[in-house]
DNA sequence: TATTGTTATACTCTATAACTATA
DNA sequence: TATAGTTATAGAGTATAACAATA
């Protein structure tokens, strides 16, 4: 096996151990599971997803969707709704509530935590432009 | 609510969507659950630790841990041992398996993955420093 | 009395397989 | 026949509360 230490790849694994209990404690704010955010996060407001796009996009299996989304329904962030062209689809839109709450989550989880925020404008900058490189964007 | 883009943050945060999936189907190869896996890696060989520790570590209910453990024994990965000092303690080690799997496991996540190993040397140096500055080490 | 680990219970996430209603 | 979503079932992770053994 090939020796491949790579300083930068164990620091960003020590940065994602450091903030594996950030987001779910963030959601949990408001009573959200992260799976359940995720749901949240893939529909765009106005831009209702069929139940098999959030099965691929959420890498599982479509009779999780189901419970996912009847659990967000019940609280009233999500509704199903009948697609035209295909009486066997679903589509997944947000509720006003669910669009508001979609839209509150993600202003706080734009807000760098402290390992960012300690870094100078210059490192961020460098930072950026080194994770859009690896990123291939 | 302030305005405090910051697009190294959201990158970064793109990075970790893209790795979502990562570690998980990575440990399950092994049939290990991420949580299994968590306690195997808090556990260095040769430092048995005890399930309060452990149930600190890993930022959840001291009754979870005796179900991870249960699982992890079974299968001759790790053992509960008696803390010489206090009786009510039961410290877990690894067994020799365990350690060689833990080993195996950790050899795979440090190969940097695509993203990374598509970075120059040099880039890598820049991250490595502005990582070290952001973790305050 | 306080603490360590366990058990009992309940809920969510996850997968597989069988089912329904459409296509 | 094939596909979209559901239901039934089972296992794992999680929390809370009650408990036993020990301190």
């Amino acid at each position: 096996m090939r020796r491949r230490e790579c300083e930068a790849w164990q620091l960003l694994q020590e940065l994602l151990r450091a903030h594996r209990t950030f987001l779910p404690m963030l959601v949990a704010e408001y009573e959200l599971s992260p799976a359940q955010w995720h749901v949240l996060q893939l529909i765009a407001p106005d831009e209702p997803l069929p139940m098999g796009e959030l099965a691929r996009d959420l890498a599982c299996d479509a009779s999780n969707v189901t419970g996912l989304v009847d659990r967000l329904e019940a609280r009233r962030l999500v509704e199903r709704r009948a697609a035209p062209h295909d009486r066997r689809v679903k589509v997944i839109a947000l509720t006003r509530q669910g669009g508001a709450l979609r839209a509150r989550i993600a202003a706080r989880l734009a807000e760098p935590p402290g390992p960012i925020a300690r870094l100078s404008a210059f490192e961020r900058r460098q930072l950026s432009a080194i994770l859009r490189k690896a990123l291939g964007s």
